[in-house]
Parts: C-alpha cells; structure tokens; sequence
DNA sequence: ACATTATATTGCAATATTACGATGAATAAC
DNA sequence: GTTATTCATCGTAATATTGCAATATAATGT
C-alpha cells in the first residue's frame, strides 16, 4: 500500500526512522555536507552545487527543516540556512543509542 | 518521477544514503532492535511480535540483509537472523563520520 | 510419498517520494 | 512603480515503497 504503520510501532521507533530518512538521499546528505562544511550560513548556491534544479533544492531543504536539522532566516534577498546546533546533538544522540546497544558476541560469528 | 539521480553524488554519499534508507521505517527498526536485545539468534517470531503480515516481514529482513546489517542461516526448516558484527562497526563509522563533522560554532545562533 | 512447518517470492493495489516547469511572494535596485 | 533576483509552492509525471494474499520452496516428521 506504500502506507507505513507507524501505529504498531513505539515512537521512539517512529522518530528514529523519520530522522533516518531525512539522511536517505544522497542530495540531502551533500546538503549536509556542504552546510558542514562551511561552517558559516550557506543559501542556495547549492542550486549550482548539486545538479538538480531549485525547485527540487528546496523540497530537499524544506525535508531538513522539517525533522529540525537546519534552519534558515531570510537574508536581503536569499536565505541563509545552517545546521542547528541543538538538533544535531540530539539527533546524533538517537542514532547512538541504537548503535551503542550493541555488544560484542564472544563468539564472533553468532549464526 | 521519483528516480534519485545517483550519478550527480559521490559514492560515500549514495551509500550513507542508502544505509539510512534501511533505518528509516519503524518495522525495521524494531527489527533491528529486537536483534540486538537478544543478542543470540532469533528467527521468526518477529512475526508475532511485530504486528505485521509474514511476507512484510521478509521483505524488510531482505532489505535489511542487502545492505549486510544482518545475516541468517537456516536451522532446520526456520532461519536464525543475527546482527553482521562488522558490517555493523562500519555501519556505526559511516554514521558517526559524518556526526564528527560538526563543529559547534562560537556563537550559538549561526542564522 | 505425504503432510506439516517456516520462510521466500510473486503479483497487485495504494500511497510516498523524487524531480521539474510554472507560478507566486518578497526584497532590492533603479 | 517597474524590473530583476531569490526562494517557496503548486501541479504533474514517473518511479519507489509498503503491505498483503497467494503461491512457491525447502526441510522435517510420519
């Protein structure tokens, strides 16, 4: 059906596979990147970055905003995104969660 | 038409991409997360626990086994799914290289 | 051989995602 | 006010994903 069943599934569940999918495309992770990267405010010279057109960009931007990893404010007349400091902790801190629930196996081959 | 044009990204890119791309649905989460907990073997019986049709659930097994986070080996007529211990390390580097990136900047507020 | 059990695969319907052109809204420069 | 620039939104087409019933496959027990 292409539908999920978020209801059958905690929301901490929910919420980590929200954030997971804000990083399931390789045009908003090179968004990331770049906002990374320069660590001062970048707008859309991404449009020429990345090969895709604006509009396209900006569906990808508004994706990241959504989930809360970047944030924008109107500069004359374009605007500055970056990552916002607070959510990224926070994200990263859900991710490892789920990755330091891991515990070795003695026998290194447990199948 | 909801293609990802792969080629515009570099590789690292479109494989974090497609890593994410199996943490970002709830089942496969809880799929991963009952893995983890029993850290031993445990087959089917997600079946049950999870609230979803058995052919759901092997489709997100194969999903999950694609991208090599976890294994299964038949034992006897079920089969036993585990954790890939060093896909799973390389799993967790990939994320966290990208987490590292981040430094937090002077001032809190970078927009 | 036959029935049983457990899992995988196939085929299909419904919804989601991706991409882009066209259009709209807001600011700046004149 | 008009024009140019930048970005967001809308509408649309194409492809992907999700979910399940039905069927196929494979091993075990009788």
């Amino acid at each position: 059906m292409g539908v999920t069943k978020s209801d059958l599934f905690s929301e901490e569940q929910n919420d980590l596979a929200n954030v997971a999918k804000a990083f399931a495309h390789p045009a908003r992770i090179a968004i990331i990147q770049y906002l990374l990267k320069s660590n001062a405010c970048i707008n859309g010279h991404l449009v020429s970055e990345l090969g895709l057109a604006q509009a396209t960009i900006s569906q990808h931007l508004r994706a990241l905003k959504d989930i809360g990893i970047i944030q924008g404010t109107i500069e004359g007349v374009s605007v500055s995104y970056c990552i916002n400091p607070q959510r990224w902790e926070e994200v990263k801190k859900i991710f490892n969660q789920v990755f330091e629930l891991y515990k070795a196996p003695g026998n290194i081959d447990c199948c």
